[in-house]
DNA sequence: GCAAAAGTGTTAGTCCTACACCCATGG
DNA sequence: CCATGGGTGTAGGACTAACACTTTTGC
């Protein structure tokens, strides 16, 4: 913690970053059958944010943003794509020249968060059960929250999660988002759920079995799931290779 | 053009720009059946480059890119769309203290274009016969080029046109495309052709148009282009109001 | 043994694909 | 009058949607 605020104070003295630009992170794991959202409550105001962070003059937005997941979540090698960019000038207007959520006690530079910002939206897939979520120097706690809480969050933040997931929608045939939001063993109600939640409605449960199935992008294992009542479902896990290919023609059907 | 030049010096020297900020418009056209994209040739060097330019401190990128727009064709209402930014510290390395594009006589923030700048890349729709292409003060010429023409672009952005291609590409179920890219009246084999275009493949004429017409997007209007040898087509516009309501759902179908 | 969840199967209808045929126009 | 491009139609096959039945598990 002391590292990190003497981080934090070498940034801003040494203007290590780039005015005016900054970057959220929408990040999206699955559990108990929800799709959840990665969030920070701030000191003092106690109000939600997204995990975030500002541009460092040479690196680039990908590696920003890298830099910002492995600190929330100390995962390397995240599912991170870039989906919009938010530019009101009136979106940073009620930023005061020294945020509540900022300790009396933490130098920073005075003006740096008076400043008009755009930021670039990212979103990233993880595994739910992979993830040590950890706050940062502003906020008291990190924590997943549904992505149907929309209460208390500052700024425009969730404005950028509704968006991030109405992209995560339209992506849903082109990018690998089962394979980066499960486990590596999942059972087919799981993935089924999965895709439930990311579109918003129900779909029938035999027939995305079949239709998944006939992509062939999954390997079938051994029975498993002991924990739940009533029959337990089999095991499967992506076959990456399939997957990937299958994904660059885009996975057909009406979904 | 005196006047440019003025506002050009007006606007740097008052620092009415955000550092580091800049926007690209990949604008694309329709006409003889390719689809182009609206280019500057630079003074001096003669290199190639996009519509571009830097966000004003009050102004929504989206503003700015309109404002861009308006400059380069003299449109307005224009279609517009942000596709993706582009970070790499070093895609801007390159660049002088004082570019050779930049007239001697032309007053500006020595320093301004040494900076490094991220930029945010927009694609534009517009009808290609309407556009009135216009230079901006580093260019001499403004004219329309072929997508497939690659050579001697400025920094990354033949890289933009490629990525802005291809998102269009995957937009095309999505987003009124062809509407914005044709003018009102049109035939089908016109539409055909900006759609195997897009999708640098061939489709079948006749499942073209059933299916087209299947989607009830379209009026039917009295025949025409005359021009052409041959049995001369029928010209349609489209029905913007259902148009627009099929896009929502997405245009059906395996394209 | 019963309710609830999961595995497997069937069928009708729709949509896509791949063609064949005729019509209009300009050279 | 014929080559070319455009308008219209049809048959086979693939895929989807909707629904029935059986199996497993915990209470």
């Amino acid at each position: 913690m002391t590292k990190k605020i003497t981080l934090a104070k070498t940034s801003f003295e040494t203007k290590e970053f780039l005015d005016h630009i900054s970057l959220d992170c929408v990040i999206f794991g699955f559990h108990d059958n929800e799709l959840k959202v990665l969030t920070l409550q701030l000191k003092r105001t106690l109000e939600n944010a997204l995990p975030g962070g500002f541009l460092k003059k040479e690196e680039t937005l990908e590696e920003a943003a890298k830099r910002v997941l492995k600190e929330r979540t100390g995962l390397d090698q995240i599912f991170l794509k870039q989906f919009k960019v938010f530019s009101d000038p009136l979106r940073s207007k009620n930023n005061p020249q020294k945020p509540d959520y900022i300790d009396d006690d933490l130098p920073y530079d005075l003006d740096f968060f008076a400043k008009r910002f755009i930021t670039i939206g990212y979103y990233a897939l993880v595994d739910f059960t992979k993830v040590n979520a950890t706050p940062d120097v502003f906020s008291q706690k990190c924590e997943w929250k549904n992505i149907t809480e929309s209460s208390n969050y500052i700024l425009d933040h969730y404005e950028i999660i509704r968006d991030a997931l109405e992209v995560l929608r339209l992506q849903l045939r082109h990018q690998p988002i089962g394979y980066n939001l499960l486990p590596d063993k999942f059972t087919m109600p799981e993935l089924q759920k999965l895709y439930e939640t990311i579109l918003g409605r129900e779909l029938d449960r035999r027939n995305f079995q079949r239709k998944i199935l006939s992509y062939k992008i999954l390997n079938k294992l051994g029975e498993r799931k002991k924990g739940g009542a009533h029959k337990s479902p089999f095991l499967y896990e992506f076959n990456l290779e399939k997957y990937q290919k299958a994904l660059n023609e885009g996975l057909s059907g009406t979904w």
